[in-house]
RNA sequence: GCCGAAGUGGCGGAAUUGGCAGACGCGCGGGAUUCAAAAUCCCGUUCUGGCAACAGAGUGUGGGUUCGAUUCCCACCUUCGGCACCA
């Protein structure tokens, strides 16, 4: 270091700037060893309760994206502490999960390690950001302590029925070895890019489809973004419609079951009897949202899983029929979907009596119709369905319109219009109606005749919940010798995960756990039960996290029912969009049963959802396409090179990745700025709904506001309070700067819009930073309001301020709406909508006022000249149109 | 293909019920301070023309409603997210 540096050097050391590292360190001790944000014991006040989703604590560590959410519900949390509420903000660790799975099966370090070395991590770096947990109430989902009770809510699912067990081509994932749910493939890809195959295996499965309909209309009790609730809604998809029986035909009656049954003697006998719970073997049940369009009918097609297509397929037909059901069975989801764009089906041979006008139609059978919805059947109406008008024309099956309107020769008709050829001396006649008047009456004689009726389906199906995992909870469920299963007692919960040294699965393709034998097998009452080798999907734990916050140390029960009352619901839940299906629908299925069983006194948990956007980030890019590490780019000229090789790059927006070398590590960025102005970027970013780009070079901008907070009340040649601080009254522009701020700073909050808010409070700054007399009570208050958002600076702020507590529980500084008004306005006037002078005038100026002075004014005068004034249109306070001609 | 969200300066973004487009920040240009630099401070910064006063254009595109449209209506284009044969 040479001479001048040495001056410059020691200069910064003399100098008392703000200096964050040392700061945010005292703060964090002292908000630890205080307690500062232990909820207290106490009900008197009202209570807000703000849940941020917890994390999976990864081996990558915190990502930009968490401290986006978590400063946010932050802010108001500090913010509803100041407002006099009790304030519930906890946090926790969704640890179960296969990475840290993957990692024993390589290295044979447990699962327990891993994670306990993460979570530490990301506990070490979430403290570091100086959110205001309380970190009393921090909940693990491996905890045996936690699992215990999921296991407990587990067994309240089994009691009620809602747990069962069946034995179906699941989702499998050969290279993961494990089940996934429909949900959990994407394309026919499980999260890690493995092909999924279908594999019969006897699962658990939650019956979540029994509450569809509550899970659908209680989205109208919370206030969600109605865009979550729209994919809620969609993906429950709710439809009306029928469910229609059709006799097969008598002579393939008698070859399946060998006995014929006639159309005209069933249907006699279905008028007298009604409608069946489960139709006669000889009967093929189809549901149709469109039973208005039951004459144009001309085959019916049953899907390759469907039972009947055993029964009836006639022995020509029998080896292509079964043929083509075998490979669609073995089709794995990628290739279903992926040819999904040709039709393909075969013709069993059979046929089927429409029973609106006693015709036979052909029973095909094909992978376009799914199974596991509807009834697995249906008839098709190529005429006035896509679907069916495509394997229509390629197959050459005959196409009916029903329905005036579209051409029909080139693509179905599916919207409404007239009913045409639709009647028939065995039935009632539809013609002439429109469709939804034709299909009550068509419905209407259909239920009458005991032949169908009107059915509600759901595309929503039950909940596959087991996965063939060691790193998850285990099943309190034992096997008897037949496989039957018997819950485990209740006192003997948790069933604790057994000590493993190989995690591979076992040889039978069932998980980890088949291989301790120890813990395998039990015997109670002389008996010999086999554990439930499968562990729960990483979901459970998630469902009813947000309870155990509420009694987090319970050891007789999952949570105390006082507490429940007190703070449920969930007043306001802060995530990312992610989650929009999956989790919140598995939470509020759970928090339902947990409602019915009477364990909860809310029918919805989150009564408030908000879903952040998320943090991307520039990439770049060589000539080559190959992405270029941040570590090996020059930023110094203006475009970005790359330092081996100095080739230009070029820039785009993507997600961060570790492959695109451009994920930004808020340690290096607490290290160099912090937490404060990581607090403060994240949130002046733009709306916390929106997507946005990171860019490190903008954080500079409320770095240096902190700084300039900072130098607006200490001094910093002595590191004491700036001698422009005065015990006075303040002046009234500084009265009305100040009340504008707080009234903008706390509507912002409530209205969580953040970035409009540290607006404000800039322009406070740079207005209040070079006053020569500022009142202390205004800096105080300033202070006070900037907290919630930067609470390190403004704790040392206020100490420096003469006050020895926290400010954590100070009252929120009041505002005087006269005070919060600019007493005069700048009122444009326009002269055909454009601005040709402007005049400033008291804010209560009433419009005849300010009528005369426009009118008056010189510039506009002359850009009136001679033509005449039509009309004066005036908005208050906000602008004067003068229309000429 | 269907559903949803969004298109505003060089960049992130701001704009009450339809009422001054571009707050605030970044970057950039100029200046002060400094032997010099960093830091800091001041001024300027939508585009076009002009020394300037000022004039004209301007919120994805094209229309419409209105005294007045970033905001409301219609059609289209682009980007991002979700779903994907659900009868």
């Amino acid at each position: 270091m040479n001479f001048i540096g040495r001056i410059f050097f020691t200069s910064r050391l003399i100098m008392k700037v703000y200096d964050f590292l040392e700061i945010e360190k005292k703060w964090q001790q002292y908000w630890d060893e205080h307690k500062t944000f232990k909820v207290p014991d106490e009900t008197s006040k009202p209570k807000y309760y703000v849940l941020d989703m917890f994390p999976y604590p990864s081996g990558a560590g915190l990502h930009v994206g968490h401290p986006e959410g978590y400063t946010a519900t932050d802010i108001i949390c500090r913010y509803k502490r100041m407002k006099g509420f009790n304030v519930l903000h906890p946090m926790g660790w969704d640890a179960f999960g296969l990475p840290a799975e993957r990692y024993a099966m390589r290295t044979g370090t447990h699962p327990r390690v891993t994670t306990q070395k993460n979570i530490d991590n990301f506990r070490r770096q979430i403290k570091s950001l100086g959110f205001s947990y309380d970190w009393d109430r921090e909940i693990d989902t491996t905890d045996p302590g936690y699992y215990k009770w999921t296991q407990w809510i587990f067994l309240q699912l089994f009691k009620k029925g809602l747990a069962y067990l069946h034995e179906s081509p699941v989702n499998f994932c050969p290279t993961c070895r494990t089940v996934l749910a429909n949900e959990e493939v994407y394309s026919g890809r499980c999260d890690q890019g493995h092909e999924v195959i279908r594999k019969p295996m006897r699962q658990w499965m939650l019956r979540i489809t029994a509450y569809a309909d509550r899970l659908m209309n209680d989205l109208d009790e919370v206030d969600w973004p109605e865009s979550i609730k729209k994919l809620q809604r969609d993906w429950i998809g709710r439809s009306e419609g029928a469910e229609v029986d059709f006799l097969i035909s008598p002579d393939d009656q008698i070859r399946a079951w060998g006995k014929g049954c006639e159309v005209e003697a069933w249907k006699s006998n279905r008028r007298t009897s009604k409608w069946p719970e489960s139709p006669e073997s000889y009967t093929l049940r189809i549901y149709t949202t469109r039973p208005d369009t039951l004459y144009g009918a001309t085959y019916m097609v049953l899907s390759p899983e469907h039972p009947l297509v055993e029964k009836i397929v006639t022995p020509e037909r029998r080896q292509a029929v079964l043929d083509y059901c075998a490979q669609a069975r073995n089709k794995s989801d990628l290739e279903r979907t992926e040819l999904s764009k040709e039709k393909t089906g075969e013709f069993t041979g059979a046929y089927a009596v429409n029973p609106v006008n006693g015709k036979p139609i052909p029973i095909w059978v094909a992978d376009y119709v799914l199974i596991s919805y509807g009834t697995g059947a249906i008839m098709a109406v190529p005429a006035h369905d896509q679907r069916d008008w495509e394997f229509a024309t390629k197959f050459n099956l005959p196409i009916i319109q029903v329905i005036e309107g579209g051409e029909i020769g080139s693509q179905a008709y599916e919207g409404d219009g007239r009913l045409i050829n639709s009647e028939s001396p065995v039935s009632t006649s539809i013609n002439g109606l429109n469709v939804s008047d034709a299909k009550k009456k068509i419905t209407a004689w259909l239920e009458e005749h005991g032949i169908g009726k009107t059915a509600v389906k759901y595309k929503l199906r039950d909940w596959l919940f087991s996965r063939q995992r060691y790193w998850g909870e285990p099943f309190p469920i034992l096997f008897d010798e037949q496989g039957n299963p018997t819950p485990v007692d209740e006192s003997e919960l948790p069933v604790a995960l057994p000590e493993l040294a190989d995690f591979q699965p076992a040889k039978t393709g069932e998980s980890p756990l088949a291989n301790a034998e120890d813990w395998l097998i039990v015997k109670r009452d002389g008996r010999t039960y086999r554990r439930d080798t499968n562990t729960m999907p990483q979901w459970a734990g998630s469902c009813w996290y947000y309870l155990r916050y509420l009694d987090p140390k319970n050891n007789n029960a999952a949570w105390d029912p006082a507490e429940e009352k007190y703070w449920m619901p969930v007043d306001l839940y802060v995530g990312g969009a992610e989650h929009a299906v999956l989790h919140l629908l598995y939470a509020r299925f759970w928090h339902k049963v947990l409602f019915d069983l009477g364990l909860v006194s809310t029918k919805e948990p989150f009564k408030k959802l908000f879903n952040q956007g998320m943090i991307l980030s520039f990439a770049y890019k060589d000539s080559r396409g190959a992405y270029v590490n941040f570590n090996d780019i020059d930023f110094s000229g203006d475009k970005p090179k790359s330092k081996t090789t100095g080739e230009v790059l070029v820039e785009s927006i993507e997600k961060m990745s570790k492959s695109l070398g451009n994920v930004i590590n808020p340690d290096d960025v607490v290290a160099e700025y912090g937490a404060d102005t990581l607090r403060l970027y994240e949130m002046a970013m733009g709306p916390l709904q929106a997507t946005k780009p990171w860019n490190t070079r903008d954080l500079s901008g409320v770095h240096r506001f902190l700084h300039r907070v900072w130098r607006m009340i200490i001094d910093v040649d002595s590191g004491e309070l700036h001698s422009s601080i005065q015990d006075v009254e303040p002046g009234e522009d500084e009265l009305r700067l100040l009340h504008k701020t707080i009234k903008k700073v706390g509507d912002d909050i409530e209205g969580m819009n953040f970035n409009t808010a540290i607006s404000a409070m800039i322009i406070f700054v740079n207005e209040m930073l070079n006053k020569p007399v500022k009142s202390k009570s205004t800096m105080e208050k300033f202070v006070q309001i900037l907290s919630p958002f930067a609470p390190h600076i403004s704790e040392e702020l206020w100490r420096k301020l003469g006050h020895t507590d926290t400010l954590a529980y100070e009252a929120w500084p009041k505002y005087d709406q006269a005070l919060a008004e600019d007493a005069s306005v700048e009122v444009p006037v326009q002269v055909n909508g454009k601005v040709r002078s402007r005049l400033v005038v008291p804010a209560d100026v009433d419009e005849e006022t300010l009528k005369q002075l426009a009118l008056a004014d010189e510039r506009v005068k002359e850009s009136i000249g001679d033509k005449q004034v039509r009309k004066v249109i005036i908005a208050k306070r906000r602008l004067v149109n003068l229309v000429i001609g």
